[in-house]
DNA sequence: ATGGGCTCCTGATGGC
DNA sequence: TGCCATCAGGAGCCCA
């Protein structure tokens, strides 16, 4: 699901719900979710059972839990359907709701418990050592566009270095972290560049260009609580998100460009689909793409 | 050392 | 009704 925007906005929630809380007991219901404890499930629990919460942080579409007293983190990645739900806050919906698709449970010291949802199991949730600034499973990627510590212009710099295609750079999490499938291709829009163009062929105005649009529609989809037209994505209330309608290409294939009225096309890219408009993204000459 | 293809899952949906 | 193919917002791993 999750990109940078809707990370954040359960990165929100979270903080508000259970910053305090002592983790009183936890239950792994499926290993596969915590498969990246290389010490397994009893050393997971163990290692998160009577530690307090202080405080939830992210990078990127990664984030974590700091534990009380401690030099770890519960780290959590949502993958693509990874979802955190607060008990007290969707009692109505418990039953039907997400039935069969709870992975962990953390049984919190209010009585309330926060689960770990995740229909495809692409997720993961790990114990892990709290390095200088974010934990060294997250050490390998890049800042995001909110980080104090990101730059444009290094990060424009980066990416001109590198020598692949536009898109699939800008999903690359080690170049700038927090943008997926949607926000790639509606930065992309923005910047008027085509998803194939060559990132070494980009002048450093068009390469800002596209950080910075980036930046703009995740700040935007984040004003508005995330994007997420789907049941399977809601925050840790169980509430949807809204900002759908606002999308310039994603999902809108054979409808008219916002822009300049041509119809969007849809592509495949990379075993999943790229969105465009045929005329303000025009393919660039063969010189000047990759692949 | 990079870049890129393949793979890990579950479930919904649409065509035949 | 069933069966099969396709699709979904991600990234780790392996190989060239």
């Amino acid at each position: 699901m999750p990109e940078l925007p809707e990370v954040e906005t359960v990165r929100r929630g979270l903080a508000r719900l259970v910053v305090g809380q002592r983790i009183d007991s936890v239950t792994v219901f499926r290993d596969r979710t915590i498969r990246r404890q290389t010490l397994g499930a009893d050393y997971f629990v163990a290692s998160l059972a009577g530690n307090t919460i202080t405080a939830v942080e992210r990078r990127g579409k990664y984030l974590w839990l700091t534990l009380q007293g401690t030099q770890t983190a519960l780290v959590a990645h949502l993958g693509m359907s990874g979802q955190f739900r607060h008990r007290g806050a969707c009692e109505l919906s418990l039953t039907a709701d997400y039935a069969g698709q709870e992975r962990v449970r953390l049984h919190l010291s209010d009585g309330q418990a926060l689960s770990f949802v995740d229909q495809r199991t692409f997720g993961w949730l790990v114990v892990d050592d709290l390095g200088d600034r974010v934990p060294r499973s997250v050490a390998h990627i890049a800042a995001d566009p909110f980080d104090p510590d990101y730059s444009l212009a290094r990060t424009s710099t980066a990416l001109r270095h590198r020598r692949t295609g536009l898109k699939r750079a800008l999903l690359d999490q080690t170049t700038v972290s927090g943008i997926g499938n949607i926000y790639a291709d509606e930065a992309l829009w923005r910047a008027r560049l085509h998803p194939d163009r060559a990132t070494a062929t980009l002048s450093a105005a068009a390469a800002s260009s596209v950080l910075l649009a980036a930046a703009e529609v995740m700040a935007e989809a984040l004003a508005a609580g995330g994007t997420s037209f789907d049941p399977l994505y809601v925050n840790v209330n169980g509430e949807s998100g809204w900002f759908a309608r606002e999308l310039s290409v994603y999902g809108r294939s054979d409808q008219a460009c916002y822009r300049c009225g041509s119809l969007i096309v849809r592509e495949a890219f990379m075993n999943r689909s790229s969105y465009r408009c045929p005329r303000c993204q025009r393919t660039p000459p063969m010189a000047h793409r990759h692949r």
